[in-house]
DNA sequence: GGTGTTATCTAAACACCGTCCAGATCGGAC
DNA sequence: GTCCGATCTGGACGGTGTTTAGATAACACC
Protein backbone atom coordinates (compact mmCIF):
# COMPACT_ATOMS: atom_id res chain seq x y z
CA UNK A 1 0.00 0.00 0.00
CA UNK A 2 0.81 3.81 -0.01
CA UNK A 3 1.65 5.72 -2.90
CA UNK A 4 -0.49 4.39 -5.23
CA UNK A 5 -3.69 4.26 -2.81
CA UNK A 6 -5.41 7.57 -3.67
CA UNK A 7 -8.69 7.90 -2.09
CA UNK A 8 -7.89 6.41 1.17
CA UNK A 9 -9.12 7.49 4.40
CA UNK A 10 -5.93 8.99 4.59
CA UNK A 11 -3.71 8.79 1.35
CA UNK A 12 -0.77 10.43 2.42
CA UNK A 13 0.75 11.21 6.03
CA UNK A 14 -2.13 12.48 6.80
CA UNK A 15 -2.76 14.20 2.87
CA UNK A 16 -2.57 17.82 1.95
CA UNK A 17 -3.84 18.90 5.50
CA UNK A 18 -2.91 22.30 4.69
CA UNK A 19 -5.66 22.53 2.04
CA UNK A 20 -7.62 20.39 4.31
CA UNK A 21 -7.39 22.46 7.24
CA UNK A 22 -8.10 25.58 5.45
CA UNK A 23 -11.79 24.06 3.91
CA UNK A 24 -12.39 22.50 7.46
CA UNK A 25 -12.19 26.05 8.81
CA UNK A 26 -14.62 27.53 5.77
CA UNK A 27 -16.89 24.86 6.74
CA UNK A 28 -17.08 25.47 10.03
CA UNK A 29 -17.70 29.06 9.20
CA UNK A 30 -20.78 28.76 6.90
CA UNK A 31 -22.17 26.41 9.52
CA UNK A 32 -21.58 27.85 12.60
CA UNK A 33 -19.91 31.24 12.27
CA UNK A 34 -16.91 33.11 13.55
CA UNK A 35 -17.17 32.65 17.15
CA UNK A 36 -17.07 28.81 16.65
CA UNK A 37 -14.09 28.79 14.42
CA UNK A 38 -11.28 28.08 17.11
CA UNK A 39 -8.26 26.19 16.17
CA UNK A 40 -8.86 23.00 17.84
CA UNK A 41 -12.56 22.83 16.35
CA UNK A 42 -10.83 23.31 12.47
CA UNK A 43 -8.45 20.15 13.49
CA UNK A 44 -11.53 18.25 14.93
CA UNK A 45 -12.99 19.00 11.38
CA UNK A 46 -10.21 17.54 9.49
CA UNK A 47 -9.30 14.88 11.96
CA UNK A 48 -6.13 15.31 13.16
CA UNK A 49 -4.89 16.01 16.61
CA UNK A 50 -4.60 19.72 18.16
CA UNK A 51 -1.73 20.25 17.42
CA UNK A 52 -1.08 19.10 13.56
CA UNK A 53 -1.88 22.33 12.36
CA UNK A 54 1.22 23.63 14.29
CA UNK A 55 3.31 21.76 11.32
CA UNK A 56 1.35 24.02 8.34
CA UNK A 57 0.72 27.12 10.30
CA UNK A 58 2.62 29.36 12.53
CA UNK A 59 -0.39 29.77 14.96
CA UNK A 60 -4.40 30.51 14.46
CA UNK A 61 -3.92 33.95 13.03
CA UNK A 62 -1.68 32.16 9.87
CA UNK A 63 -4.89 30.08 9.55
CA UNK A 64 -6.92 32.46 9.36
CA UNK A 65 -5.03 34.61 7.32
CA UNK A 66 -4.50 31.70 5.02
CA UNK A 67 -8.95 31.53 5.32
CA UNK A 68 -9.22 35.45 4.47
CA UNK A 69 -7.09 34.55 1.23
CA UNK A 70 -9.48 32.16 -0.39
CA UNK A 71 -12.25 34.92 0.54
CA UNK A 72 -10.77 37.62 -1.06
CA UNK A 73 -9.86 35.59 -3.98
CA UNK A 74 -13.36 34.65 -4.24
CA UNK A 75 -14.93 38.07 -3.89
CA UNK A 76 -12.66 39.25 -6.86
CA UNK A 77 -14.47 36.63 -9.23
CA UNK A 78 -17.72 37.64 -8.09
CA UNK A 79 -16.80 41.31 -8.70
CA UNK A 80 -15.32 40.37 -12.18
CA UNK A 81 -18.09 38.42 -12.86
CA UNK A 82 -20.42 42.08 -13.35
CA UNK A 83 -17.83 43.87 -15.19
CA UNK A 84 -19.84 44.25 -18.32
CA UNK A 85 -23.29 45.23 -16.60
CA UNK A 86 -23.77 48.28 -16.84
CA UNK A 87 -24.08 51.46 -19.95
CA UNK A 88 -22.53 54.59 -17.59
CA UNK A 89 -20.48 54.32 -14.83
CA UNK A 90 -23.04 55.21 -12.46
CA UNK A 91 -24.59 52.04 -13.15
CA UNK A 92 -21.87 50.15 -13.61
CA UNK A 93 -20.20 51.23 -10.38
CA UNK A 94 -23.94 50.45 -8.38
CA UNK A 95 -23.44 47.11 -10.25
CA UNK A 96 -20.09 46.33 -8.77
CA UNK A 97 -21.33 47.48 -5.70
CA UNK A 98 -24.44 44.76 -5.32
CA UNK A 99 -22.08 42.28 -6.28
CA UNK A 100 -19.99 43.35 -3.59
CA UNK A 101 -22.50 43.46 -1.00
CA UNK A 102 -24.10 40.39 -1.95
CA UNK A 103 -21.10 38.58 -1.81
CA UNK A 104 -20.63 39.70 2.01
CA UNK A 105 -24.53 38.76 2.56
CA UNK A 106 -23.56 35.36 0.97
CA UNK A 107 -20.54 34.68 3.41
CA UNK A 108 -21.14 36.90 6.27
CA UNK A 109 -19.02 34.74 8.45
CA UNK A 110 -16.17 34.45 5.87
CA UNK A 111 -16.48 38.08 5.22
CA UNK A 112 -16.23 39.21 9.11
CA UNK A 113 -13.09 36.67 9.12
CA UNK A 114 -11.64 38.66 5.56
CA UNK A 115 -11.83 42.28 7.55
CA UNK A 116 -11.07 41.34 11.02
CA UNK A 117 -7.45 40.20 9.93
CA UNK A 118 -7.25 43.39 8.04
CA UNK A 119 -8.44 45.21 10.98
CA UNK A 120 -5.50 43.70 12.80
CA UNK A 121 -2.83 44.30 10.55
CA UNK A 122 -4.38 47.34 9.12
CA UNK A 123 -3.85 46.66 5.82
CA UNK A 124 -5.23 45.32 2.74
CA UNK A 125 -4.34 42.04 1.45
CA UNK A 126 -1.02 42.42 0.51
CA UNK A 127 -0.57 42.89 -3.45
CA UNK A 128 -3.98 43.84 -3.69
CA UNK A 129 -3.76 47.23 -5.59
CA UNK A 130 -1.39 45.37 -7.81
CA UNK A 131 -2.44 42.39 -9.08
CA UNK A 132 -4.58 42.73 -12.31
CA UNK A 133 -7.32 40.65 -11.76
CA UNK A 134 -8.37 41.77 -8.30
CA UNK A 135 -11.70 43.49 -6.85
CA UNK A 136 -9.62 46.75 -6.03
CA UNK A 137 -7.90 47.26 -9.21
CA UNK A 138 -11.75 46.41 -10.96
CA UNK A 139 -12.73 49.24 -9.14
CA UNK A 140 -9.94 51.69 -9.87
CA UNK A 141 -9.30 50.52 -13.65
CA UNK A 142 -13.52 51.13 -14.38
CA UNK A 143 -13.00 54.96 -12.98
CA UNK A 144 -9.51 55.23 -14.87
CA UNK A 145 -11.10 53.92 -18.27
CA UNK A 146 -13.87 56.69 -17.74
CA UNK A 147 -12.17 59.56 -16.32
CA UNK A 148 -9.65 59.79 -19.13
CA UNK A 149 -6.27 60.51 -18.71
CA UNK A 150 -6.50 64.35 -17.82
CA UNK A 151 -8.03 63.20 -14.50
CA UNK A 152 -5.17 62.96 -11.69
CA UNK A 153 -4.03 59.55 -10.49
CA UNK A 154 -4.57 60.77 -7.51
CA UNK A 155 -8.37 61.62 -7.71
CA UNK A 156 -8.61 58.11 -9.26
CA UNK A 157 -7.06 56.93 -6.25
CA UNK A 158 -9.21 58.83 -3.74
CA UNK A 159 -12.33 57.76 -5.82
CA UNK A 160 -11.58 54.25 -5.52
CA UNK A 161 -10.84 54.42 -2.06
CA UNK A 162 -13.90 56.13 -1.26
CA UNK A 163 -16.22 54.07 -2.98
CA UNK A 164 -14.62 50.93 -1.57
CA UNK A 165 -15.27 52.33 1.79
CA UNK A 166 -18.43 53.01 0.86
CA UNK A 167 -19.28 49.29 -0.28
CA UNK A 168 -17.69 47.79 2.73
CA UNK A 169 -19.72 49.99 5.29
CA UNK A 170 -23.46 49.02 3.29
CA UNK A 171 -21.44 45.81 3.69
CA UNK A 172 -21.17 45.70 7.36
CA UNK A 173 -25.03 47.04 8.15
CA UNK A 174 -27.31 46.72 5.01
CA UNK A 175 -28.48 43.46 7.48
CA UNK A 176 -29.19 45.99 10.57
CA UNK A 177 -32.58 45.15 11.28
CA UNK A 178 -33.42 49.00 11.81
CA UNK A 179 -33.08 49.60 8.02
CA UNK A 180 -35.78 46.41 7.91
CA UNK A 181 -39.08 49.34 7.50
CA UNK A 182 -37.09 50.98 4.73
CA UNK A 183 -36.14 47.47 3.04
CA UNK A 184 -39.58 46.40 2.97
CA UNK A 185 -40.93 50.12 1.39
CA UNK A 186 -38.74 49.72 -1.12
CA UNK A 187 -39.60 45.91 -2.25
CA UNK A 188 -36.87 43.71 -1.38
CA UNK A 189 -33.17 43.51 -0.76
CA UNK A 190 -31.78 44.74 -3.92
CA UNK A 191 -33.72 47.57 -4.28
CA UNK A 192 -32.41 48.71 -1.05
CA UNK A 193 -29.17 48.45 -1.98
CA UNK A 194 -29.79 49.99 -5.19
CA UNK A 195 -30.90 53.05 -3.07
CA UNK A 196 -28.80 53.45 -0.85
CA UNK A 197 -25.79 53.06 -3.58
CA UNK A 198 -27.45 55.83 -5.98
CA UNK A 199 -26.61 57.89 -2.84
CA UNK A 200 -22.72 57.04 -2.85
CA UNK A 201 -20.62 58.47 -5.06
CA UNK A 202 -20.34 61.66 -7.20
CA UNK A 203 -18.70 59.84 -9.93
CA UNK A 204 -19.49 62.65 -11.84
CA UNK A 205 -16.45 64.50 -10.00
CA UNK A 206 -13.95 62.20 -12.08
CA UNK A 207 -15.48 64.53 -15.43
CA UNK A 208 -13.40 67.43 -16.54
CA UNK A 209 -16.06 69.20 -17.87
CA UNK A 210 -18.10 70.16 -14.64
CA UNK A 211 -21.15 70.74 -15.95
CA UNK A 212 -21.40 73.27 -12.07
CA UNK B 1 -17.35 53.19 59.58
CA UNK B 2 -19.87 52.65 57.04
CA UNK B 3 -22.26 55.49 55.34
CA UNK B 4 -20.35 58.17 56.13
CA UNK B 5 -16.74 57.17 55.09
CA UNK B 6 -17.05 58.40 51.52
CA UNK B 7 -14.05 58.08 49.67
CA UNK B 8 -12.47 54.59 51.37
CA UNK B 9 -10.94 52.26 49.13
CA UNK B 10 -13.98 50.19 49.22
CA UNK B 11 -16.98 52.44 50.21
CA UNK B 12 -19.47 50.20 49.22
CA UNK B 13 -20.15 46.61 49.54
CA UNK B 14 -17.56 47.11 46.67
CA UNK B 15 -18.68 50.47 46.25
CA UNK B 16 -20.16 51.40 42.31
CA UNK B 17 -19.16 48.33 41.11
CA UNK B 18 -21.01 48.14 37.33
CA UNK B 19 -19.87 51.70 37.03
CA UNK B 20 -16.45 50.86 37.91
CA UNK B 21 -16.14 47.46 35.59
CA UNK B 22 -16.85 49.80 32.65
CA UNK B 23 -14.24 51.91 33.45
CA UNK B 24 -12.13 49.39 33.92
CA UNK B 25 -12.86 48.06 30.59
CA UNK B 26 -12.29 51.16 29.11
CA UNK B 27 -8.89 51.58 30.43
CA UNK B 28 -7.96 47.86 29.48
CA UNK B 29 -9.47 48.83 25.89
CA UNK B 30 -7.16 52.40 25.69
CA UNK B 31 -4.23 50.73 27.20
CA UNK B 32 -3.97 47.06 25.89
CA UNK B 33 -6.24 47.10 22.74
CA UNK B 34 -9.24 44.93 22.38
CA UNK B 35 -7.71 41.44 22.41
CA UNK B 36 -6.41 41.78 25.80
CA UNK B 37 -10.46 42.91 26.69
CA UNK B 38 -11.46 39.36 29.06
CA UNK B 39 -13.89 39.46 31.88
CA UNK B 40 -10.95 38.40 34.22
CA UNK B 41 -8.89 40.95 33.18
CA UNK B 42 -11.48 43.66 33.82
CA UNK B 43 -12.40 41.83 37.04
CA UNK B 44 -8.49 41.46 37.70
CA UNK B 45 -8.39 45.92 36.41
CA UNK B 46 -11.55 46.28 39.22
CA UNK B 47 -10.09 44.57 41.75
CA UNK B 48 -12.65 41.62 42.55
CA UNK B 49 -12.55 38.30 41.80
CA UNK B 50 -13.15 36.38 38.01
CA UNK B 51 -17.07 35.97 39.58
CA UNK B 52 -17.98 39.52 40.59
CA UNK B 53 -18.71 40.59 36.91
CA UNK B 54 -22.09 38.15 36.98
CA UNK B 55 -24.02 40.04 39.63
CA UNK B 56 -24.01 43.14 37.74
CA UNK B 57 -24.05 41.55 34.00
CA UNK B 58 -25.71 38.66 32.45
CA UNK B 59 -22.10 37.47 30.85
CA UNK B 60 -19.51 39.10 28.95
CA UNK B 61 -21.42 40.28 26.22
CA UNK B 62 -23.56 42.30 28.73
CA UNK B 63 -20.23 44.42 29.64
CA UNK B 64 -19.45 44.81 26.52
CA UNK B 65 -22.71 46.51 25.19
CA UNK B 66 -22.22 48.73 28.29
CA UNK B 67 -18.80 49.64 26.93
CA UNK B 68 -20.18 50.37 23.40
CA UNK B 69 -22.76 52.18 25.14
CA UNK B 70 -20.87 54.83 26.71
CA UNK B 71 -18.50 54.84 23.36
CA UNK B 72 -21.87 56.12 21.42
CA UNK B 73 -22.99 58.78 23.64
CA UNK B 74 -19.26 60.04 23.30
CA UNK B 75 -18.91 59.59 19.60
CA UNK B 76 -22.70 61.89 19.58
CA UNK B 77 -20.83 64.18 21.22
CA UNK B 78 -18.66 64.14 19.52
CA UNK B 79 -20.19 65.26 16.18
CA UNK B 80 -22.31 67.60 18.06
CA UNK B 81 -19.60 69.47 18.41
CA UNK B 82 -19.33 70.55 14.49
CA UNK B 83 -22.68 70.45 14.17
CA UNK B 84 -22.52 74.47 13.34
CA UNK B 85 -19.39 74.59 11.19
CA UNK B 86 -19.80 74.25 7.46
CA UNK B 87 -21.83 77.00 5.36
CA UNK B 88 -23.11 74.35 2.80
CA UNK B 89 -24.18 70.94 3.08
CA UNK B 90 -21.35 69.38 1.57
CA UNK B 91 -18.82 71.07 3.80
CA UNK B 92 -21.07 70.07 6.68
CA UNK B 93 -21.62 66.69 6.17
CA UNK B 94 -17.66 66.67 5.36
CA UNK B 95 -16.97 67.99 8.59
CA UNK B 96 -19.70 65.52 10.57
CA UNK B 97 -17.93 62.22 8.43
CA UNK B 98 -14.01 63.96 9.24
CA UNK B 99 -15.25 64.47 13.12
CA UNK B 100 -17.05 60.82 13.16
CA UNK B 101 -13.60 59.15 11.46
CA UNK B 102 -11.80 61.44 14.54
CA UNK B 103 -13.42 60.01 17.28
CA UNK B 104 -12.71 56.25 15.39
CA UNK B 105 -9.54 57.43 15.25
CA UNK B 106 -8.65 58.44 18.79
CA UNK B 107 -10.71 55.55 20.53
CA UNK B 108 -9.53 52.48 17.73
CA UNK B 109 -10.38 50.06 20.61
CA UNK B 110 -13.42 51.46 21.80
CA UNK B 111 -15.14 51.91 18.06
CA UNK B 112 -14.07 48.28 17.29
CA UNK B 113 -16.13 47.04 20.55
CA UNK B 114 -19.13 49.27 19.12
CA UNK B 115 -18.90 47.60 16.06
CA UNK B 116 -18.47 44.01 17.17
CA UNK B 117 -21.60 44.27 18.91
CA UNK B 118 -23.57 46.10 16.73
CA UNK B 119 -22.68 43.52 13.57
CA UNK B 120 -23.03 40.25 16.64
CA UNK B 121 -26.96 41.84 17.29
CA UNK B 122 -27.10 42.92 13.57
CA UNK B 123 -28.34 46.23 14.60
CA UNK B 124 -27.55 49.21 15.19
CA UNK B 125 -28.01 50.55 19.27
CA UNK B 126 -31.45 50.86 20.23
CA UNK B 127 -32.96 53.85 19.86
CA UNK B 128 -30.21 55.77 17.51
CA UNK B 129 -32.86 56.54 15.19
CA UNK B 130 -35.40 58.25 17.46
CA UNK B 131 -33.32 59.96 20.35
CA UNK B 132 -32.60 63.48 19.32
CA UNK B 133 -28.76 63.95 19.89
CA UNK B 134 -27.70 60.85 18.77
CA UNK B 135 -25.60 60.70 16.09
CA UNK B 136 -27.66 59.03 13.40
CA UNK B 137 -30.47 61.68 14.00
CA UNK B 138 -28.26 64.70 13.96
CA UNK B 139 -27.02 63.43 10.39
CA UNK B 140 -30.92 62.76 9.43
CA UNK B 141 -31.60 66.40 10.23
CA UNK B 142 -28.96 67.91 8.95
CA UNK B 143 -30.40 66.44 5.62
CA UNK B 144 -33.55 66.98 6.19
CA UNK B 145 -32.83 70.66 7.08
CA UNK B 146 -31.29 71.19 3.43
CA UNK B 147 -33.42 69.03 1.02
CA UNK B 148 -37.07 70.74 2.71
CA UNK B 149 -40.05 69.07 3.21
CA UNK B 150 -40.57 68.42 -0.52
CA UNK B 151 -37.96 65.97 -0.65
CA UNK B 152 -39.36 62.46 0.29
CA UNK B 153 -38.19 60.63 3.26
CA UNK B 154 -37.52 57.32 1.97
CA UNK B 155 -34.51 59.61 0.27
CA UNK B 156 -33.61 61.27 3.72
CA UNK B 157 -33.41 58.22 4.91
CA UNK B 158 -31.23 56.61 2.35
CA UNK B 159 -28.96 59.57 1.81
CA UNK B 160 -28.76 59.32 6.00
CA UNK B 161 -27.48 55.31 5.57
CA UNK B 162 -25.62 55.83 2.51
CA UNK B 163 -23.40 58.73 4.53
CA UNK B 164 -23.38 56.10 7.92
CA UNK B 165 -21.97 53.47 5.61
CA UNK B 166 -19.53 55.25 3.89
CA UNK B 167 -18.31 56.95 7.47
CA UNK B 168 -18.04 53.92 8.78
CA UNK B 169 -15.87 52.60 5.92
CA UNK B 170 -13.88 55.54 6.38
CA UNK B 171 -13.28 54.72 9.74
CA UNK B 172 -12.48 51.18 9.30
CA UNK B 173 -9.97 51.61 6.64
CA UNK B 174 -8.86 54.61 6.90
CA UNK B 175 -5.46 53.66 9.07
CA UNK B 176 -4.63 50.98 6.29
CA UNK B 177 -1.64 51.47 5.69
CA UNK B 178 -1.66 50.62 1.48
CA UNK B 179 -2.98 54.26 1.78
CA UNK B 180 0.46 55.74 3.64
CA UNK B 181 1.63 56.80 0.26
CA UNK B 182 -1.44 59.13 -0.72
CA UNK B 183 -1.40 60.17 2.48
CA UNK B 184 1.48 61.69 2.79
CA UNK B 185 1.30 62.58 -0.63
CA UNK B 186 -1.84 65.35 0.08
CA UNK B 187 0.05 66.71 3.09
CA UNK B 188 -1.34 64.36 6.36
CA UNK B 189 -4.38 62.48 7.38
CA UNK B 190 -6.75 65.48 7.57
CA UNK B 191 -6.58 66.14 3.78
CA UNK B 192 -6.54 62.41 3.04
CA UNK B 193 -9.66 62.28 4.82
CA UNK B 194 -11.36 65.11 3.44
CA UNK B 195 -10.56 64.03 -0.13
CA UNK B 196 -11.93 60.73 0.27
CA UNK B 197 -15.09 62.64 1.70
CA UNK B 198 -14.99 64.90 -1.00
CA UNK B 199 -15.99 61.81 -3.67
CA UNK B 200 -18.62 60.19 -1.08
CA UNK B 201 -21.89 61.49 -0.86
CA UNK B 202 -23.26 62.90 -3.86
CA UNK B 203 -25.58 65.31 -1.95
CA UNK B 204 -27.26 66.91 -5.07
CA UNK B 205 -29.39 63.91 -5.31
CA UNK B 206 -31.52 65.80 -2.67
CA UNK B 207 -32.18 69.48 -4.39
CA UNK B 208 -34.96 69.47 -6.15
CA UNK B 209 -33.97 71.49 -8.72
CA UNK B 210 -32.11 68.73 -10.82
CA UNK B 211 -29.61 70.89 -13.31
CA UNK B 212 -28.92 67.91 -15.01
C1' DG C 1 -30.44 47.30 68.77
C1' DG C 2 -30.85 42.60 67.47
C1' DT C 3 -32.63 39.70 63.58
C1' DG C 4 -33.53 38.04 59.13
C1' DT C 5 -33.41 38.97 54.17
C1' DT C 6 -31.18 40.01 50.24
C1' DA C 7 -27.60 41.73 47.38
C1' DT C 8 -22.88 41.23 46.82
C1' DC C 9 -18.49 39.05 46.70
C1' DT C 10 -15.02 34.94 46.96
C1' DA C 11 -13.09 30.37 46.17
C1' DA C 12 -13.13 26.45 43.65
C1' DA C 13 -14.35 23.93 39.87
C1' DC C 14 -15.57 22.80 34.82
C1' DA C 15 -14.89 22.73 29.96
C1' DC C 16 -12.68 24.91 26.40
C1' DC C 17 -9.08 27.55 24.26
C1' DG C 18 -4.10 28.54 21.99
C1' DT C 19 0.32 26.79 22.27
C1' DC C 20 4.44 24.00 23.24
C1' DC C 21 7.02 19.69 24.06
C1' DA C 22 8.60 14.74 23.86
C1' DG C 23 8.02 10.96 21.42
C1' DA C 24 5.82 7.89 17.80
C1' DT C 25 5.21 7.28 12.83
C1' DC C 26 6.07 7.24 8.20
C1' DG C 27 7.68 9.00 3.27
C1' DG C 28 11.57 9.51 0.55
C1' DA C 29 16.73 9.98 -0.39
C1' DC C 30 20.86 7.62 -0.32
C1' DG D 1 17.88 -1.30 3.89
C1' DT D 2 19.00 2.42 6.57
C1' DC D 3 18.79 6.85 7.99
C1' DC D 4 16.73 11.58 7.97
C1' DG D 5 13.36 14.77 8.18
C1' DA D 6 8.76 15.94 7.80
C1' DT D 7 4.41 14.90 9.91
C1' DC D 8 1.29 13.61 13.49
C1' DT D 9 -0.16 12.30 18.54
C1' DG D 10 -0.71 12.61 23.60
C1' DG D 11 -0.11 15.27 27.22
C1' DA D 12 0.79 19.33 29.52
C1' DC D 13 0.60 24.54 30.78
C1' DG D 14 -1.61 28.83 31.52
C1' DG D 15 -5.55 31.50 30.25
C1' DT D 16 -10.54 32.04 29.24
C1' DG D 17 -15.97 32.29 30.14
C1' DT D 18 -19.16 30.54 33.23
C1' DT D 19 -21.42 28.10 37.22
C1' DT D 20 -21.84 26.61 41.93
C1' DA D 21 -21.67 26.78 46.98
C1' DG D 22 -20.63 29.37 50.66
C1' DA D 23 -18.99 33.70 53.13
C1' DT D 24 -19.94 38.61 54.09
C1' DA D 25 -22.06 42.79 54.75
C1' DA D 26 -25.74 46.36 53.81
C1' DC D 27 -30.54 47.23 54.66
C1' DA D 28 -35.51 46.69 56.39
C1' DC D 29 -38.08 45.66 60.12
C1' DC D 30 -39.60 44.80 64.73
Amino acid sequence: MSTAAVADTRPYHHGDLRRALVDAAARILEREGPSALSLRAVAREAGVSPAAPYHHFKDKNELLEAVAHVGWEALGEAMLDVRDKGADVQSLMTELGVAYVCFSQRHPALYRVMYDRSRDKDALPEGMQDKEDSAYCLVRETFKKVAGPEVADVDIELATIAAWCAAHGLAEMSGFAQFNPLREALGGDEAFLRGVLSHLGSFGNLRQDPAE
